[in-house]
DNA sequence: ACCTTGTTGTTATTGTAGCAACAACATTTA
DNA sequence: TAAATGTTGTTGCTACAATAACAACAAGGT
């Protein structure tokens, strides 16, 4: 009687990063199927080394995923999912909070300039901390905020981001369309570009163009958004004059010949 | 340079639980105080061996936590803890989501009754089960909800726990105080019990007796509420007909014996 | 030019800890 | 006795931890 062998990989990978070891997840999992079940049985069921059972057992008990009975043998059975997972998380949830405070001390604790960010390009990998990024560099705009991007990218919640751009801040928007009213806050540009929109490589592979957008404020900082293939963004960011300034040209560059090109 | 000493361990402790290693934790909080460090900075800052740097680094990236520089020698970066922290409880968030689902769908697959119970006692560890359990033999009441009970452990929720008790069922409470409004839907029986608030363990070792209850629903279900010293609460549930009798008797004999005290 | 010095990035090797797997044994129950 | 339960100890395995060694490259001095 060997009925758990189509326990799927991705719910033994996903137990696992909630703190379950491989045994703990499998004797879970058995368990759910077969209420009271005793020791051998969660052994026959679950495929797990009969002497393994018991300290796996243990554990399981410890984290509040099975109840025991008091007889002999003693029988076990597995407290319903939902609940199940929200006992881990409870646990994890407490970690992340404690560890969020005691990283927050250090961090606070080094001055925030640091020279860090000076003549450097970082690449920043995933979407939130790019937009975590722009959000800085639009919260701290003092004289100009110029933003080309598609309209895919724009849409999505690029716009909010722009909310606390200081009221003086003049705001220049480039991209090839535009659904919906035009806002009165922002200098906006719609310039049918074919460059935005696709883009061919070697030679005859098209490329979908989908997201991506060039950011420059002051005239100082500059963030360019990227998205590979996988669909996976990442960003290149940097206050070094030399991407500035080559930034500062692609801007001009793209809208000049478009503007010359369309009308 | 090694300022790295003093690594709180609870700390370390924290980020494993979400998903780092010891390596990737001391690399990472290293980071969180030196902005822009190179391979061999992050080597001295951390503890951490300098050949070892270089895994850990790319795994950090690769978990959205640091960020390069596309200088030679390259620079990292750390992504402030508490935006650190939310992308790992993303991932984490996100596995326990489909956990859930693909149990609960294992879950529904058995039929709910399975003989587990009858007959069984089970011992529930953790508040929020026990909770859980109360719940279910309140909702499935049919002829009598019988509950004695310290005011602390009433009071806390045991109250909202009462809902869903059908109306046509009978509720006894017995407790040694209350305060607020009495409730009308409730048989309120108010027995300053001794008992219920200190006794004393071998001979004069004063033991608090602070949260503890037992709950008895239709004659049939019956649970203990246990809590030990330590605080963590645990629980007896049982069906059989030996354990419930003797609740049975011990409401009883409880409330007698005091009714007879008291007045 | 040459050699030295130091740093960066990479690879290989060894050690270690926690979990997985099995064998063997003591204990209970029928 | 036989069968099943519960426990113990040993061994193997895998991911991480730790050290050593190496090639590539850039100063800097002679």
């Amino acid at each position: 009687m060997k009925a758990s062998r189509d326990v799927p990989n991705a719910l033994l990978e996903s137990l696992k990063s909630l703190g379950l070891t491989k045994y703990e997840a499998l004797v879970y999992i058995g368990l759910l199927r077969t209420a009271g079940a005793t020791a051998t049985e969660v052994h026959e069921i679950s495929g797990v080394p009969r002497a393994s059972v018991y300290p796996v057992l243990d554990r399981l008990v410890q984290k509040e995923l099975v109840s025991v009975s008091h007889t002999t043998p003693k029988r076990f059975d597995a407290v319903p999912p939902d609940q199940g997972v929200e006992n881990l998380m409870r646990r994890i949830e407490s970690d992340a909070q404690s560890a969020r405070t005691a990283l927050d001390a250090l961090y606070r604790e080094k001055g925030p300039g640091g020279r860090g960010d000076q003549e450097l390009i970082w690449t920043i990998y995933g979407e939130e901390n790019i937009r975590t990024r722009l959000a800085g560099m639009f919260r701290s705009a003092e004289r100009s905020v110029e933003v080309l991007a598609t309209w895919d990218l724009l849409r999505e919640s690029m716009l909010k981001l722009l909310d606390p751009v200081p009221d003086s801040v003049p705001v220049d928007l480039v991209t090839e369309r535009w659904e919906g009213e035009q806002p009165s806050r922002f200098r906006l540009h719609v310039l049918p570009l074919a460059v935005l929109q696709e883009i061919r490589f070697p030679a005859d592979k098209l490329l979908p163009y989908e997201r991506s957008g060039v950011f420059l404020v002051d005239d100082a900082r500059a963030l360019l958004w990227m998205e590979g293939i996988d669909g996976q963004p990442s960003a290149l960011y940097s206050e070094s004059a030399g991407l500035v300034l080559f930034v500062r040209r692609h801007i001009t560059t793209v809208t000049e010949w478009a503007r010359a090109t369309v009308q």
